[in-house]
This record gives structure tokens, C-alpha cells and sequence, in this order.
DNA sequence: TCAAGCCGATTGTCTGACATTCTTGCAATC
DNA sequence: GATTGCAAGAATGTCAGACAATCGGCTTGA
């Protein structure tokens, strides 16, 4: 038996549904960054009482989705273009790194649910839908990160790329951002099916510092 | 005036102050890894009340200092040496890029304060205060990633390192371990002060390595 | 126009409650 | 003797309601 196989099924709770919904709602924009979220708002609309929400606001909290002002309540950050920098570097590092483990380790199973979620995204790159754009980047990104061998570098660029979803909605619907993205991510899975280290490494430094450079674009242009 | 100086004082909350208080029971090892943690007891403990307690436990858990399973509540995980490992990895990337940066571009002050935390392991390290030489060495680190140049660096390894605070306590008590932590440190620190990236990034990736390496042994001795 | 003060809205926190689920010990059965 | 089944107790998940402290905005007065 697998030492660590995890068999315990995890009852949904309220507080992790809700952890759930918020998220999404933030990735959506749904709450536009700088709102405030206002707890019996917020308890109408989703059917829970105070208390678990407010759980599920710390959890959110701590994972830096939203921040608490001590009476003043919660509210979605309005990033600044430092702190997504900072992210962007971040990010940088994480993912050439699991690029590069992920051409030397990934299987032949893993690289076709790669190629699929490729697939995915060009579809949705050639329609106007910037949030399955979002999604499905996502997608491409997780499942390098899941065969990087480990888990706390997809855990940590998870929660980066989290925080920065914002941009990333506003800069997939710049004009031929899409397209090139596509570009540049296919690059990294050729990279890696051919399991060639250093191409990997190298895509998807390029891959990165593009998207900032989009994020940049939009941030500037858009206000 | 600058941008963005943020002079709000944050009163300090029930939940907050609840939250450091678990940290710290946590870091300090009185509550073992594996250990469960049972609401009521820690409700009279703390002398708050259990929405309030709740709270803080789920900010914890995003911090993946505690899990809480649901319907079983909330324990210390015990870490699996996989994991650990795959923290230790993800530390010296971060460690080791912080270490560059800040060698380039720290002030004359703060170089002063990382000296002088290094002074304070120092002191620690000849005691056999193993809890204060994880804290001082956590305060040399400290430093370095708070003049790194970019704040989700420093975020991100707080995070790290605050998970694996069990190993670290356990492998500072090695016989000798703490001395030559020390005499890393010092060769991290020599770097920084000449301004020498590549000695800084290169003393810090024989830090992290060696404290991954007696954390091995620790593990694999002490049980 | 601007400052001071008041009022509604919101948050921080607590108490108490109850259904559900887990744990544990004991009895019954094979 | 080991395993199964069950029942009591403990712990958690969730809710409702309450109240003080604080914040933000509006009115009022100078």
C-alpha cells in the first residue's frame, strides 16, 4: 500500500464552500480590486450566517486574496504595480524551475493531459472569453507545477498566481496578447515533451517575463 | 509625502493577538507535531470565546501551520521528511536569490543590524537556548529578505521557514550543528558586507544545504 | 468654507444553542 | 480470542441573537 494515500473523504463544509465561491468571485472580478466586502451583504447573498463567513474571510485573508483593516472590514487589495512586480519575479523563479524538473521527470500519461490542456486554452485563446483564458493558462501551468516533484513550489506559485489573476484577466484581452501566449506556451511543451532542460527553462523565463510585460501594458493603458 | 506610507495603526484584535500566541505555541514546540488541538481547552486556555478562537485557527490553517480536518478539528502536522525536503528546496531558491540581491543593494544601516543579529546568534548559539537560535537565526534571514528588494520574497519565506521551525529547533540542539550554522552564517554575512553577489549566493546555498542536511540527520536519529 | 459633533452602519466579540459526527468503551457474536 | 455492533460521551459545524466599539458621512454652527 502507498504509504501516504490519502483515502479520507473531506465532507464540504460550509466554510470551505464558501472559501470556494469567494475565490472564484475574486478571479471572476466579480469584486473589483479596492472594494469592500461587507459582511451581512455577504451573508444574504451566499445563505450563511456571520460566523462562518467571517471564517472563511481569514481564510481568504491569510492567503492574501483579501485583507482585514480592524473595523473597517474586509476588502478586495488593490495591487500596485510594485507589489505584482514583486509576484511577477516570483512567479519567475518558481516556474523555470518546475519547467526545467518537469521536461527531466514528467510522464508520458502527464504530457498528454499537457498537450490537452494546450489544446484547451487555444481554443479558448481564439475566442473572446479572457476568463477561460485565465482558467485554462491555469490549467497548463498546474499541471507542470503538479510534475515538478514539488509540492511546495506548486503550492506557493499557486497561491502567486492567485493574487495576480487580476492582471492577467485585463491583460489576456489586450489585442493578440492571447495568441501570443500561445505562442510562447507552446514553445514550453515542446520543450518539455522534448524533454530538453534548458529549452524549458529558457520558454518559460520568456513566458513570464512576456506576461508582466502585458500586465505592464495593460496597467498603463487601462487605468 | 510618500505614496504609499501606510500610517494606519492596527488595533490589535482578539483574533490577531490570538493567532501570534498560536504561532508562537506552535514555533516553540509546545504543541508536538501530530498533536490535536481541542477547541473548548484552548478557549479557556487563551480566556476567549470560540468564534473568536475559530477565527484564528483558520488563518493558521491557510498558513498551513495547522490543518483541520472537518468533523476531527484542528492538529499539528506532522511533517513528512518528503515534504520537508521539498520546503528545504524551495528555500534555498528563495534563500539563495534573497542573499544575491540584498549583496548588491543593502545600506550601510541595515548592515549593521544583520551584524548584529549575527552577534545575537552568536551569543545564542555558545548557550543551549536552542529555541532562541532558532529565533535569532530566523531574525538573520530576516534581514537579508527584508532588503532583498522584493517584499513577496521576504512573505514567502516567512512562510517556509515558519513550517519547518520543528526541524530547525531540533537540528540547532545537534552536537555542533550550531556552531557551524555560525560560521555559515558569518561567511553569508562576509559576502553581503563586500557587496559580492556570487559569494553571497554561493554561502547561502551551503547554508541551506547543510541545514537540510542536519536536519536529515536529526530526523532519522532522534525519531 | 471649514470644523465639530452627532447618528446610522458596520465590525469585533461573546453567549448559548443544537444537530451531526467522531471516539471510545463495552457487550455480543463468531 | 478476535472482530463486529452498538451506545454514551465528547467535539465539531453551524446558527441566531445580542451589544459595545468604531468608522464614515452628514448636519450644524461659526
Amino acid at each position: 500500500m502507498p504509504p501516504d494515500l490519502n483515502l479520507r473523504i473531506s465532507p464540504r463544509t460550509v466554510q470551505r464552500e464558501t472559501v470556494d465561491k469567494l475565490r472564484l468571485a475574486i478571479f471572476s472580478g466579480l469584486f473589483q480590486p479596492g472594494s469592500r466586502l461587507v459582511e451581512s451583504q455577504l451573508c444574504t447573498q451566499l445563505g450563511i450566517s456571520r460566523p462562518s463567513l467571517r471564517e472563511a474571510l481569514r481564510s481568504l485573508e491569510a492567503e492574501h486574496l483579501i485583507e482585514i483593516v480592524p473595523n473597517r472590514g474586509p476588502s478586495v487589495p488593490a495591487l500596485s504595480w510594485e507589489v505584482a512586480t514583486a509576484i511577477y519575479e516570483v512567479r519567475e523563479m518558481l516556474e523555470v524551475e518546475a519547467a526545467g524538473r518537469c521536461a527531466l521527470r514528467i510522464s508520458p500519461e502527464q504530457l498528454r493531459e499537457l498537450e490537452k490542456s494546450l489544446s484547451a486554452f487555444e481554443e479558448a485563446a481564439s475566442s473572446n472569453d479572457s476568463l477561460a483564458q485565465v482558467m485554462t493558462a491555469a490549467d497548463f501551468y498546474s499541471i507542470i507545477l503538479a510534475n515538478c516533484g514539488n509540492p511546495i513550489l506548486e503550492e506557493v506559485h499557486r497561491g502567486l498566481v492567485a493574487r495576480i489573476s487580476f492582471f492577467r484577466g485585463r491583460s489576456m484581452s489586450l489585442e493578440g496578447r492571447a495568441q501570443s501566449s500561445l505562442a510562447e506556451m507552446r514553445e514550453i511543451f515542446e520543450s518539455i515533451a522534448a524533454g530538453d532542460e534548458k529549452a524549458a527553462r529558457k520558454a518559460s523565463k520568456q513566458h513570464v517575463l512576456k506576461a508582466k510585460a502585458a500586465a505592464k501594458v495593460s496597467m498603463d493603458s487601462g487605468i
